[in-house]
DNA sequence: CGTATGTTTGACCGTCGTCAATTGTAGTGG
DNA sequence: CCACTACAATTGACGACGGTCAAACATACG
C-alpha cells in the first residue's frame, strides 16, 4: 500500500508526484500522516458524472489527480455559466464554504480520480495544524486571483485575445504538470469554451480556424498543438494599441 | 473609550453598529476582547488617497465603516481592471493572501474610516479562536463568490442589464446597512463603472440617459434616485429571450 | 479665470451575435 | 456492420449592440 507505484499519481500523499503541487506545504513526515487521515480516494467518476450539484450541502474540497472537472452555476432564468474548468493538481470547491451550500455544480469532462478533503475532519486537523488552515487560506485566494483575471479578460479583451488567453492557460497548466505544453486534448467542448469566456459556438469555431490560417495552432476537434507559442502568447497579452 | 458614541460607528467592536456585519461572529464577550487587542483604528483616509498599491506587501485586511473603496489591478500594459467597489460593513483586501504581496491597488473614492485587522496579529489570535479564521474562510468564499456573479454578468449580459446590476447590487449593500435603498450618491465616476462592467463611458452614459427616459431612475450627475425600483431590478435578472 | 477632468450626445463603423445550412462525429440499435 | 439519430463543429450572410472618434458642455481645482 505504501511502495510507489508506476501510475502518475500514487495512492497517498507522500508518494503522490502532485503533492507539492495540490498542498504545498512545508510538512514534516508527521504532519503529511495526519493529514493522510482525512483524505478520501474514491473510484474515478466517468464522464458527464456529477461530482455535487448546486444547492448539496457543501461536505468537501476536492484535488484532481487525473482528468477535467467543468463547474458551472445556474441562474433563476435557466441559463448557465461556466466559471471554472480544473485540471490535474487543482482543486475546487470552495463556493459551498458560505452558507454550506455549493454554488456551482461540478461535473467531470472525462473519467477523472479526485482526492476528497471532507470538509469537517478538516478542521479538526487544521485545529493541531494551523499551517494546514493557512494554506487552504492561500488556495482560495488564488481562485480569486484567477477569477479576477477572468474579469479583466471578459472586461476588456476581444475573442481571439480571449480564445488564446484560455489555450496558454491550460498550456501553462499542463506544464506544471510536467506534461507537453504544445500538445494536449481539449477536455471541454466548444459550447463550453463559448460560455466560459462569454462568446457564442460559432464565435469560438471562427476563432480556432482564424488561428489555424495564421498557423499558430493545428486542431483536428479536441486535439490541439501549438505550432507558434509565442505568437499565440502575445495574442493572449493584448496586441496593444497601435 | 468604551462608552457608546453618537457616530454612526463606535470606537470599538462592542458598540460598533455594523459588527454583526463584518464580523458576524457568535463570540462572547471574552472573543470579543480578544479580537478587539488586533484591530487598529486609523484616521480617515481622504478622495484619491491610496490604502494599498499591487505589489506591496500583504499585512492587513480592512473593514470599511464609511466610505467607498476601489480595487483596481494593472496589466502589463499599463490598463487598468477595477475589481471591485467596496462599501461600508465590507471587507477587502484577500488579493494578498498567497505571494504576501496585493495583486490590487486599493483607493479611497471619498473620505472614508476604516478598521485595519494586521494578519500577523490575526493569525496569533485565530489559533486560540479557530472560529475567527473559520468566519474568514466564509468571508473569502463570499468574494468568490461575487466575482463569480460578476463573471457570469460580463459574459452573458447587455450594457442595460450590467448597469441595472450595479444599480440594483449598490442599492441592497447599502439597504443592509440602513440606509437609503433609492436615494444615494455615486462614489464612483462613469468611467470606474465602466471599466469595472467592461464598458466604455459612452455607453454608461448612454444607459443612465435611457433609464431616465424610461422614468427607471432620476439622476444629477452622481446623486442618484431609483424611481421604479422593480423595473430596475427585472431589468438586472434579465429580461429574457421572449 | 484658465486649465484639466468628467459627462453627455451624435455619427459612424467593426466585432460579434443571430439565424441558417452543411458537414462531421458519436452513440444506438437493428 | 451499417443505418439512424442526436449532437458537435464549421461556415456564410446579415444586422445590432456597443466601441471609436469627435464635439460640446459642465464641473472642479488651483
Amino acid at each position: 500500500m505504501r511502495s510507489p507505484t508506476l501510475n502518475i499519481q500514487a495512492n497517498n500523499c507522500h508518494n503522490c508526484r502532485m503533492s507539492t503541487l495540490c498542498l504545498p506545504l512545508t510538512l514534516d513526515v508527521g504532519s503529511l500522516d495526519r493529514l493522510e487521515t482525512v483524505i478520501e480516494r474514491g473510484r474515478p467518476v466517468h464522464k458527464q458524472q456529477f461530482i455535487f450539484h448546486a444547492g448539496d450541502p457543501f461536505q468537501s474540497v476536492y484535488a484532481i489527480r487525473s482528468g477535467a472537472i467543468k463547474s458551472y452555476c445556474t441562474s433563476e432564468d435557466g441559463s448557465e455559466q461556466v466559471t471554472g474548468f480544473y485540471l490535474p493538481g487543482e482543486i475546487f470547491g470552495w463556493d459551498g464554504i458560505d452558507n454550506n451550500n455549493h454554488k456551482n455544480t461540478a461535473v467531470a469532462l472525462e473519467t477523472t480520480a479526485l482526492c476528497e478533503i471532507p470538509f469537517n475532519r478538516f478542521e479538526e486537523v487544521s485545529r493541531t495544524m494551523p499551517i494546514l488552515q493557512q494554506h487552504f487560506m492561500r488556495l482560495m485566494a488564488k481562485e480569486i486571483t484567477s477569477d479576477q483575471e477572468l474579469i479583466t479578460l471578459l472586461a476588456k479583451s476581444s475573442a481571439e485575445e480571449r480564445v488564446a488567453s484560455l489555450l496558454i492557460s491550460l498550456s501553462n497548466r499542463l506544464k506544471r504538470q510536467h506534461l507537453s505544453a504544445t500538445r494536449f486534448r481539449l477536455p471541454m467542448s466548444r459550447a463550453d469554451i463559448g460560455n466560459y469566456l462569454g462568446l457564442t459556438v460559432e464565435t469560438v469555431s471562427r476563432v480556432f480556424s482564424r488561428f489555424q490560417s495564421f498557423d499558430l495552432i493545428l486542431c483536428d476537434k479536441k486535439e490541439i498543438e501549438i505550432t507558434n507559442l509565442p505568437g499565440l502568447s502575445s495574442l493572449a497579452h493584448k496586441p496593444k494599441i497601435t
